[in-house]
DNA sequence: GTTCACATGTAACCGGTTACATGATTGA
DNA sequence: TCAATCATGTAACCGGTTACATGTGAAC
């Protein structure tokens, strides 16, 4: 599949970025989605310019500091658009520890499982709120956006990573209260 | 982390399982949010046993057919609930490829964001049907759900996974919409 | 002068997938 | 008798994380 490779070209899309600019950007916004550390960003930049999709030029910050800055060939710029436009099949399964968990709450007295989900709310409402603040501050500084925008690809993540945690907090929230309801039944 | 080591000795809380017994759990409703490979399993089980955290019978199928029934050890037991009740915190990034795509969106014309964003509403309603007539048999087969049905944890997955998708159906169908709006306007 | 951000790399390890390999049982 | 399911394993490879390793630049 190779993923990593589709999104340092998609990063690519819009001019020249640095290996450490890429790893900026999936500390941004886009990590919501998809991200990597710069151990592996390094050897796969290495690997694209070998493979033709990308190359790069060496600028100086400074006095010394050497940084590379890597720009799509026409190849690259074909690859991207190749699988831009491709369908896939969504996956069966997406990971999720905490779900796991749930799904083994049998194993759980009523207070561990209550303690547990409200774990889980806190830190999903706090998550909330993080993205609600970076979805004001989107809207505070562009015009109303639409497909044109240059910022609508920021729109979409944020909106869907907001409508996530929206709908965990209130999926946690109507189960938190099944766990609490009717305590004088069985333990 | 080795989460499938919790997952395996999670499906061992009820009673004895083959390798076999393991990997279809993966692939029915637990599947949504964890899974592996028999190829996984397999080894994973003969460290656990090493570890002494799950011991085996070999039992026969039929005639000839070996198969090994795993059990939880006391020490499984224990090494279960600590993780059960462990509060971990909640990953920055859940993968997500149809997202990184839709980040890149820019570099797509509408006709092909359209037909990105029309193929996967088509796939996530399909999964949503699929998931929708799981959650009826459910409800058919069994009293109504709470904290002490044994089914819990099956109605925990299964209504998770329903609103996950219809959480990813209606911002598909928000996102369309805005797609296709202003068809006037610049390209 | 110290701290934080900028900047790039490698090595060891681990978790997970694909492919290889084999055979028995059940039901149509 | 044929196909699908039951049943268990190994090997090669790949994607990703943690740790090791080094140095510059900017701002306080």
């Amino acid at each position: 599949m190779r993923v990593l490779k589709y999104a340092i070209l998609g990063l690519l899309r819009k001019g020249e970025l640095s290996g450490y600019d890429i790893t900026s950007y999936f500390k941004a916004e886009l990590g919501q989605f998809w991200s990597a550390k710069h151990s592996q960003i390094y050897p796969e930049l290495k690997k694209l310019t070998d493979e033709g999709f990308i190359t790069f030029r060496t600028t100086i910050q400074g006095t010394k500091l050497e940084k590379k800055m890597y720009t799509l060939t026409d190849s690259g710029k074909q690859e991207l658009h190749a699988w831009l436009t491709r369908h896939h099949p969504i996956p069966e399964t997406v990971k999720d520890e905490f779900m796991l968990k749930a799904y083994f709450i049998s194993s759980l007295s009523r207070q561990e499982a209550a303690d547990l989900f409200t774990d889980q709310l806190l830190k999903r409402k706090e998550k909330l709120a993080d993205l609600q603040r970076s979805y004001e501050k989107l809207m505070a500084s562009a015009e109303p956006i639409s497909f044109s925008s240059p910022d609508f690809g920021h729109y979409l993540v944020l909106t869907k990573a907001l409508e996530r945690e929206k709908t965990y907090v209130s999926w946690l929230e109507h189960i938190s209260a099944m766990i609490q309801e009717d305590t004088q039944e069985r333990p």
